[in-house]
DNA sequence: GTATTGACTTGGACTAGGTCCATCGTAGGA
DNA sequence: TCCTACGATGGACCTAGTCCAAGTCAATAC
């Protein structure tokens, strides 16, 4: 994660101890974590952050690629910083645990050509769905 | 579209103004219209018809899976009456339009077992994003 | 055709998730 | 160490959606 940070130190961002505490909360694998809950482990570890700076921390993080916006349910969005690697999502309708999954494949070759109706096509997502061993 | 309020009536739906003006606007193909999209054009024709009327009525509908939740992009669920065949989404990330695609495949398949994590699977749904032909 | 009744509708209050903005604070260069 | 432009703050505001008590009416029974 700290290469992260150095990434972005390097990308002419202004490293703030806020930034810094939202950037570490994002660490990990299989981190999908929702813009509260990114507010309350921030806020464990600096209790003076405030909403809208996570908010705009996350968007700047999402404008430089670092974290991806994944919304699964029409809730809360999520957000993803596993972005360095193509991947989708697996999630369980049951207790809406989310894992990251990597497809055979590429998913856009799915689409034939007669199916494109001329667009320039630049991305698939895909949300897998179904019930985890513990929900089974 | 009488068909759907057949099937509607067979299953014990009781019959009003309101649910009626609710199915026929939603009745085509590619249509994706928001819960106030549809409220606007009920109301065009039934100006009395409330939001929670139109939230409840959407959610029956999905609930009987005559109609399909779609949220693409965090903001508004959309929502598609094209239940009945399985499809995907292509959206235009220009213009925010959206059509309704028939990949080849089943999508699931995509995902070997090593991908799984135990999970019991039940359905993909994929977005392809791109530029339409107007916003290229 | 009328009475009955429980399902349906209504509007307004309420909530969650997110955005905006004026003001204050501070990281980092000179 | 001083400056200043960039970042943080908190509180108002917004959008999408949910909830509820009270009123209405579709469908059944007579």
């Amino acid at each position: 994660m700290s290469d992260l940070l150095e990434r972005l130190r390097g990308r002419g961002w202004r490293m703030t101890a806020q930034r810094r505490v939202v950037a570490e909360v994002l660490d990990g694998e299989h981190v999908h974590l929702t813009a509260d809950e990114v507010l309350a482990r921030a806020a464990a570890r600096l209790p003076e952050i405030s909403r809208a700076t996570v908010y705009n921390t996350l968007g700047e993080l999402v404008a430089l690629g670092e974290v991806t916006e994944v919304s699964t349910d029409g809730r809360a969005k999520r957000y993803d910083p596993n972005a360095h690697r193509p991947h989708q999502h697996l999630l369980c309708s049951g207790c809406g645990t989310i894992r990251d999954v990597h497809p055979t494949g590429d998913p856009l070759t799915a689409l034939p050509p007669s199916e494109r109706y001329g667009f320039t096509l630049t991305t698939a997502e895909v949300t897998y769905r179904g019930l985890c061993p513990d929900c089974t």
